[in-house]
RNA sequence: CGGGGCGUGGCGCAGCCUGGUAGCGCACCUGCUUUGGGAGCAGGGAGUCGGAGGUUCGAAUCCUCUCGCCCCGACCA
């Protein structure tokens, strides 16, 4: 195509509204363009991307036995009374009616239409499996949307329903799907981690996340530098220390310290370090009313919200108010320790267990206590793994390896979705012995805005964007430095019908403007190929062709250039 | 929703405190020069100063309300 019959308004300067580079590079580069908060138009660059994208997902999908529907975007009220997400599913839900005032939603998810369908039109076990997928546009009302395509309010997702007999085929196809998403991830040439999830409000036996690895990744995965263990840090169990043998205890002491609530300062003070200190952290969690309880953590540890629910069997838990921290304790917020509690239920980390002579707080203003020892000056709490993973704690699958800790862009998710959606809908079948039982579910998305964006954060430099080759928008650029020179241009235009005539998706930058300001815009766009012709190299038959990614440069003779950019180039 | 900030030609901003001619850079149009890393000169077009109300002889500027957007915290592909 011509780059002057496109239209790709690139921007010199950086749009104030973006923060993350991804974002910003994707409005300077004129791929997309803000509607309204988290709204975006894909502009022609961009929706080739988007296309990239989604014809790869499709070809897997298709490839693993999936089939491809086109759902509404438009949902009925009534279908997501009858799953009981109406009234459970908040301001996220963008609601609307219409004339004749019935409600309705724009779906953020798919699970009850395809459950409505599949119960309609799937009656027995002969039916079954099935696996329907569709790419498509989907509305959360964000809370805030941010980051531009990385989370907006409207962005188009790959979402895949699977339905099974029983169990141990819809554990089969869940992995079946795991290993299409891995086929997806390694076709986009990004760099990726499978990672073990928390299942979250959804539960059931699975889920894994497909994370793209990158510094701006809002989510922490733990790997081990020794086996394929990977999990979402939310996720990743901490091992209980190895037994060793326990100082002698010593008589225990108070100190003053005063208005020292952090564990810095009061390890600093005490010259210790803050690993020997326990931190005592009040939290309010929910269970048949709010609770307070107490929870011991060391001091260089930090606490894991996500496992103290699943300890406590919470439904939420939320760090106590000030307030309720001076009721508990007895004293101001920063002084909290387990001696003298009462009234409250103590959790601890097992990590705790292995302290001897620890430091706490005293449950009075500006008083520690020194030499504290489970059992002795306190009841032994409840212990259990509350605690986030560190990078160098022991990996909690081999044991042998240690955990690193990287940050990740969730861009797919498959889990096991059990029954929940069938039950609730009625979604039935009739199995071989003639009795009546719900279809076992599975649901498996891949994000495919959030997956260009992922793309860009992983791969850009201070000039722009550089493309991995399996979804750049196009897989070369031709560029002419001089359009009015007509060598030039006969031989850009050569070049351009042949890479196109091989199958290349080509980019012929035909604009009548200096070398720099192609340059510039060429960096930006971060085409990985870029083929250019100038009338110096051509004196000598030659034309230079440089790859984004790597910046390597070579001078080929202008006969040979196609047949190295093919050499180069993934189609 | 809580906290912070911003709305002024297409983009990035100044002007506001201390009311009085709407300004700068980029982009756009015309001409000449220039032509391997976002050119130079000259000329030109383009702004309900987010919106509504108020104070005032006079409001981008002060006051009230309102809408939109961005950033920081609790949710998620």
């Amino acid at each position: 195509m011509l780059y002057s019959k496109l239209l790709i308004p690139t921007l010199k300067e950086d749009p104030s509204e973006a923060e993350v580079v991804s974002h910003r590079l994707m409005l300077r580069a004129g791929m997309i363009r803000k509607l309204a908060a988290g709204i975006y138009t894909y502009l022609p660059l961009g929706l080739r991307v988007i296309k990239k994208v989604s014809d790869i997902v499709r070809q897997e999908m298709d490839r693993a036995g999936a089939q491809e529907i086109l759902m509404p975007a438009v949902q009925p009220a009534e279908l997501w009374v009858e799953s009981g997400r109406w009234g459970f599913y908040g301001k996220e839900l963008l609601r609307l009616k219409d004339r004749h005032d019935r409600e309705f939603c724009i779906g953020p998810t798919h699970e009850e239409v395809v459950t409505d369908l599949v119960r309609r039109e799937v009656k027995s076990y002969r039916q079954l499996p099935i696996n329907l997928y569709q790419i498509q546009t989907k509305f959360r009302d964000e809370i805030r949307p941010r980051f531009g395509l990385m989370r907006g309010r409207e962005f188009i997702m790959k979402d895949a329903y699977s339905f099974h007999k029983d169990e141990a085929q819809a554990e089969a196809e869940y992995w079946n799907m795991y290993e299409t998403y891995k086929r997806i991830f390694t076709r986009f040439g990004l760099n990726f981690r499978a990672v073990e999830a928390d299942t979250g409000n959804i539960g059931g036996k699975f889920s894994h996340e497909f994370h793209v690895l990158a510094e701006t990744g809002e989510d922490f995965i733990a790997s081990c530098t020794a086996c394929e263990y990977a999990a979402n840090i939310e996720k990743a169990a901490a091992l209980p220390p190895a037994v060793a043998a326990k100082a002698e205890a010593m008589p225990l002491e108070r100190v003053t310290t005063p208005g020292m609530k952090t564990v810095e300062e009061v390890s600093g003070f005490m010259g210790v370090t803050s690993a020997d200190l326990v931190k005592t952290l009040i939290y309010s969690v929910m269970l048949d009313k709010w609770t307070a309880v107490a929870v011991l953590v060391r001091g260089d540890h930090e606490l894991n919200e996500i496992k103290l629910q699943r300890v406590t069997g919470a439904t939420e838990v939320v760090l106590a108010d000030k307030a309720t921290v001076e009721r508990v304790t007895a004293a101001p917020s920063g002084f909290a320790g387990p001696v003298g509690l009462s009234g409250v239920k103590v959790y601890a980390d097992h990590a705790v267990s292995a302290m001897a002579n620890f430091i706490t707080g005293g449950n009075e203003a500006d008083l520690h206590l020194r030499n504290v020892n489970t059992g002795r000056d306190f009841e032994a709490p409840e212990f259990a793994d509350i605690r986030k993973v560190m990078a160098g704690d022991p990996c909690p699958k081999c044991g042998s390896g240690k955990v690193e800790i990287h940050k990740g862009i969730e861009v797919g998710h498959v889990f096991m979705l059990g029954t929940k959606y069938s039950e609730a809908l009625g979604c039935t079948f009739l199995d071989e012995d003639g009795s009546e039982k719900p279809m076992i579910m599975g649901c498996y998305g891949i994000g495919v805005g959030r997956t260009a964006a992922a793309a860009i954060e992983q791969n850009n430099d201070e000039f722009g964007m550089k493309w991995p080759a399996p979804i750049a928008p196009f897989g070369a650029l031709v560029l002419p430095l001089n359009v009015k020179d007509a060598a030039t241009m006969e031989t850009a235009n050569a070049i351009y019908n042949g890479l196109r005539d091989a199958g290349i998706e080509t980019l012929m930058d035909d604009r009548d403007e200096r070398a720099g300001f192609k340059f510039k815009d060429a960096d930006l766009i971060g085409i990985p190929v870029r083929v250019v012709i100038g009338e110096k190299n051509l004196k000598d038959g030659n034309v230079e062709i440089k790859l984004r990614m790597s910046g390597e440069v070579q001078k080929v003779s202008k006969d040979d250039a196609v047949s190295k950019v093919l050499e180069v180039a993934v189609k």
